[in-house]
DNA sequence: CTTGACATTGGAGTCAACTCAAATGCTATG
DNA sequence: CATAGCATTTGAGTTGACTCCAATGTCAAG
């Protein structure tokens, strides 16, 4: 991390190390511990907000059951966005399969394959954005 | 889309539709169809940047075999990209599920298998950031 | 004690893709 | 022809996570 995010987080307050009478900052080792979870929960795609609410874990003293299973619960709502991502992404990737074997190989049948995949995906675009009328449309 | 969605792709350049004496925008056909294909493409993850450079597709009499490689090509860097994503996003969901379960089940195993793919995943990230030095950390 | 290399701060800038606001122009309806 | 409800424009604001700057403070070596 550089230095200027460490300032930021400390900015932020989501790791704030001590200062000596030198106003230097000085990382403690449950601050490293800190700095190192956050680069995990970033891996997994938490956003700072997420991170700023949810962790102080290495003071382990305090295991309260009903928090670890408010955090479980947490974590598993972040699954399910993770794996609907997943999908997504999978559909993406078969879609630019079919499209780059369309164009480098034209008048094939792959052509009415590819449009048909693409009006499916068109129909999930649709479904997120439900109010909009298709009255007159084609 | 909303208007200013639209008026915001005018300025920019990327569907530029025709105007009558009175300034209002009118989208032809053609115009819908690139507005489609812009639709397609940001759901496959292009930036609008990207999508600029690639499409002009709807006016199809110029097929040249080299330019379609070209733009198959540039599809089939963006799948290995998306696969990647994937393959984090994979991981991702491995250690939430890990995490989740050893949140809820405490003083198990599972608590040392997610150390060890926390470690796993530590050194994915590290070799994003090449020039780090270990020397005397812990 | 000077010098260079760090540290500190507040505040501004960056990026993408919108989104909003204010001032003004056009048009269909009563 | 007044009015409502659209359209137009320029330009500024939003978001998140940094990133950079200038002015100043501190420290270790020579």
């Amino acid at each position: 991390m550089s230095k200027d995010t460490l300032r930021y987080y400390d900015r932020i307050g989501i790791v704030t190390p001590s200062r000596k009478d030198n106003r230097y900052r000085r990382y403690s080792r449950d601050d490293l511990i800190d700095l190192m979870n956050i680069q995990i929960m970033k891996y997994a795609d938490f956003s700072l907000d997420e991170i700023k609410g949810k962790f102080g874990f290495h003071r382990m003293e305090n295991i309260d059951p009903a928090y670890c299973e408010e955090v479980a619960a947490f974590l598993d709502a972040k699954n399910a966005e993770t794996r609907k991502k997943i999908n997504h992404l999978n559909k993406v990737s078969s879609l630019l399969n079919l499209a780059a074997e369309t164009l480098r190989d034209l008048n094939n049948e792959s052509d009415e394959q590819l449009a048909e995949f693409v009006r499916e995906i068109y129909k999930d675009i649709q479904e997120n954005e439900p109010e909009i009328f298709l009255e007159g449309c084609d």
